[in-house]
This record gives structure tokens, sequence and C-alpha cells, in this order.
DNA sequence: GATGAAAACATGTATATACATTATAGCCAT
DNA sequence: ATGGCTATAATGTATATACATGTTTTCATC
């Protein structure tokens, strides 16, 4: 598992601290080293050391205060990273043959449940769509997708008939920012109809809010058979 | 939404380039500007960009190649930040009372189950632990857990009645890699008891494996109910 | 022309240095 | 005491420089 040879000077180090905080030799709260005290401890210079402890606090692992110094955080979360990956790119992953099915794109003015789920709030246009993403001639996964039109303009003349939005709006429109939120819902008798499965089986939900500079882009919620599908995150302290 | 006030040199350069390569204008594929040339552009020194560079890379949105320069990545992944808290931290983040009950703590030699949750090898003993978290006197998840005792002989001769073995770990045992599985389940009988939910209610599952510097640490499985709780996670390129 | 050595090149890492920023501690006058 | 000033200490950022590393190109030799 532990695979990683702390050939730089600056990774031996980072590694050196890391287990020393993960050990709990040096716990929650404890101060470390001032820079200047590390960078004579391991006989390097003052950037090296600045470096180790920069990177260090993007990892979370600790919390650096000027004037103070650098202390353990307190380990509130782990942080896992999710790699959600493209559909068409996932059910080739699969070695499936990846196929796609629009089942309604329609134009409309912002509903009020429109505006919560893409945290909208003038209003406006937006565009709806209902697909399903197939694997081996099978659904894989729904798709329901909300377009905000007032910053996506471009999508009203697009024909998501052939390609899914998705891949339009990432090739197309800039975003700067994501939220992902995941459920576990009971399938409802249309989906399981449209995914084939069971009726109440159960369905792992990801939805996707997308913001870019001028305000939300889209919201897409993806819906997976439960027992077909799960998602993976990994973590690395100090990656 | 973009509140970022880009004051330092690096930060403002860094900002640039993200939006030169996430509003599609340096595509993917394309090369950017070597270090020198982005410095003289920019009217900095080689260091600051090849920070700014180095910063790309490691969010995934360049790659790097010695001689040939850097190049846009091709989007293959959306990389969202899963932040996976404590139960305790989690249940009083709702402002209800926490309580943990513990239904059994068994020792006992590896099955072959166990080592394949686990990604054991050996065999060995190991310690089961079934509980119950609580939230304001309801069941709020719960937990089955393997505890590799080859790498924390220490858990034997704890007493997980009142606290959770999760904190335990946490606090004593040097960990470096984590593993998450995310699914959707229809709740066994078993569980819908132990939960308080309807039979073939969708549950939410989160699988963890842990591994130190010796091997394996620990397994646990949280049940949620499907219909009460959800994973965020946020993504930010470039952090 | 094929082969391999050498030069050129871009990135990777590390150092010494400088100055900016900011939180803390201590001091001084009121 | 107390309010505010200043000195100080630690981090934050940026620069110039140096050498290492790994590719690609060039070019001399067989």
């Amino acid at each position: 598992m532990n695979m990683e040879k702390e050939k730089t000077l600056h990774s031996r180090i980072l590694g050196d601290l890391e287990r020393r905080i993960l050990s709990g030799e040096w716990p929650p709260g404890y101060r470390l080293p001032f820079e200047v005290d590390l960078a004579a401890q391991y006989g390097c210079s003052r950037m090296t050391a600045n470096k180790v402890l920069t990177q260090l606090a993007r990892g979370g692992l600790i919390e650096r205060r000027k004037k103070s110094g650098s202390f353990v955080a307190q380990p509130v979360a782990q942080s896992a990273v999710l790699d959600i990956h493209d559909i068409e790119t996932e059910v080739r992953s699969l070695n499936l043959p990846y196929g796609y099915r629009l089942d309604a794109c329609t134009r409309r003015s912002a509903t009020r449940q429109d505006c919560a789920l893409m945290e909208l709030t003038g209003g406006g246009a937006v565009l709806e769509c209902l697909a399903v993403h197939l694997a081996g001639g099978r659904p894989f996964c729904l798709e329901h997708r909300l377009i905000n039109l007032a910053t996506v303009p471009e999508a009203e003349g697009e024909d998501f008939g052939r390609t899914p939005p998705g891949a339009f709006l990432i090739s197309r429109v800039p975003w700067n920012a994501a939220e992902h939120r995941i459920q576990a819902v009971t399938a409802s008798p249309e989906v399981a109809a449209k995914l084939e499965i069971a009726r109440n089986a159960a369905c792992l939900v990801i939805e996707r809010r997308t913001w870019g500079a001028d305000g939300p882009v889209t919201f897409v919620r993806f819906t997976y058979p439960g027992d077909r599908h799960a998602l993976v995150a990994r973590f690395q302290p100090g990656g």
C-alpha cells in the first residue's frame, strides 16, 4: 500500500511530519516547530520547510496562524476525493456499448421548483431534458437536467437528441464551482419502469449543481439502479 | 458566487490561466506558454510562474511534460471533495442529542468474507462490532465494523460499550490511506428493524477501508436511512 | 543511413534573500 | 487599570540563482 519513495527532500520531510501527526505523536492542538526550527532540524532552508507546512495546511492536517505558529488541526472530517466521470466513459470502462435516448426536451419559464433546484433567484427561461443512458442496450441511468438559458442561451439551439447535454455543457460552457449531493431513494413507478428494475428498488441519486461566472449553469440528477452502481472515493493525506 | 479577491500575484495569474482553460479559450491539448514566457508576460519571476503551473497541475487542469511543456488536460473526471464527518459531530450539528448502543462485539479468526472485506491476505484474528448510532433517541445509522487485530492489537482490550470504535481508532491508530464506497441498497428485514424504517426502504451505505503502515486497519459499513441522509461534496477547480 | 554521444531545452527542486503582513506582547501615558 | 502605540516574531509572498533531471534535437562517427 505504501508505495511512496519519498525521493525529494521536502517529500521526505512531509512524510515524516505526516507520520508524527497521524500516529498521534503530535496530537490535535500541538504546536509544531516554527519554520526556522524545522529548517534547522532537517538541515534545509526555510523555503523548503515553508513548502512542506503549506502543503500540510492545504491538506487540512495543520492550521497556520501568523505569529503563533502552526498547529495540528482537530480531525473534523476525512476529506475523500470522489472522481465523477462522464457517463459514457463510465459505461465504456465496463466494456459495454454506450447508448443514449432523449425522452423529452422542453423550454419553459422557470417554475418555483426549478428555481429551488438550481438556486436561481430571478426566474427566467430554462431548458428541461429527460434522458436515459444505456449500457449494452439496457438502461444504465436516468438523467434529469435543467439548463439555465440566462447563462447558456446557446443551449436553446442545440439538438440533444444525439449528444447528451452534459457533453455539450462540459465542452462549451465555463464553470467554476459545483456541488454534488448523493442520496439513496426508493424508485418511483416511473423511474422503475424506465430503468427496468423492480418497483421500490433502491436507487443511488447524484445531484449536481454547477455555477459559472454569471450564475447557475445547470442542475442535473442522475438516478442509478442501486444494486448495480457504486461510487468509490479514495483518500491519502497529503496526496 | 465568485468571491475570490485574487490579491496576491500568483493567485491573479492562477485565476487568469484557469479562466482561459475553463472558458475553452485554451482547449484540452493546448500547449500553454513555457514558464519563462509566462514569467515575461506577467512580469514576474520564473519561480512564481512555476508555482502557478504546479498548482494547476496538482488540481488536474494541466499536465506537465519535461522538455515538451505544459498542456491543458483532457477533462476525464470531475474530482469532488467529500468531507466525511464523525457521526457524533454529524448528529450534533443537527442539534440533536447523540446516543450510541453496542449490540455485539466478538473476537474471532478472520473468515474468508472478513478477508475479502478488509483486503486481508494472511488471515488472523479480527474484532467484529455491531452498533447503532442514535440521534434524539431514534436510530440514526448502523455501524458494522471489522478491526484487524494484527495491526491494532490494543483494540482487544478496549471497551466499546461506551465510546464507538471509530473514535478510538481515529485517535489511536495511524493510518495513511482510505477508500470509500458509496451505494444504495434495499433494507433487509434486520436492518429495517434496527433502523426502525419500513422494510425494503432505500438505504445509503458507506463502506470504508483503512490502511496503516502495517496493512489493513479496519473496515466499516455505515447504513443510513436513505430518505433522511445525503452526502454533499463540492468542487472548485484549483481550490 | 543507422547509431549513439552531446548539446539544448523545459521542468523540478532547493537555497539565500528580501520585504510584506499580521497577531501578540510589552510598554507608556493617561 | 486601560487604551493605544510600538517592537517583535512568525508566517506569506516574491525574486534571483543554481543545479538536477529527463526529453528532444542535433550532429559526428561508423
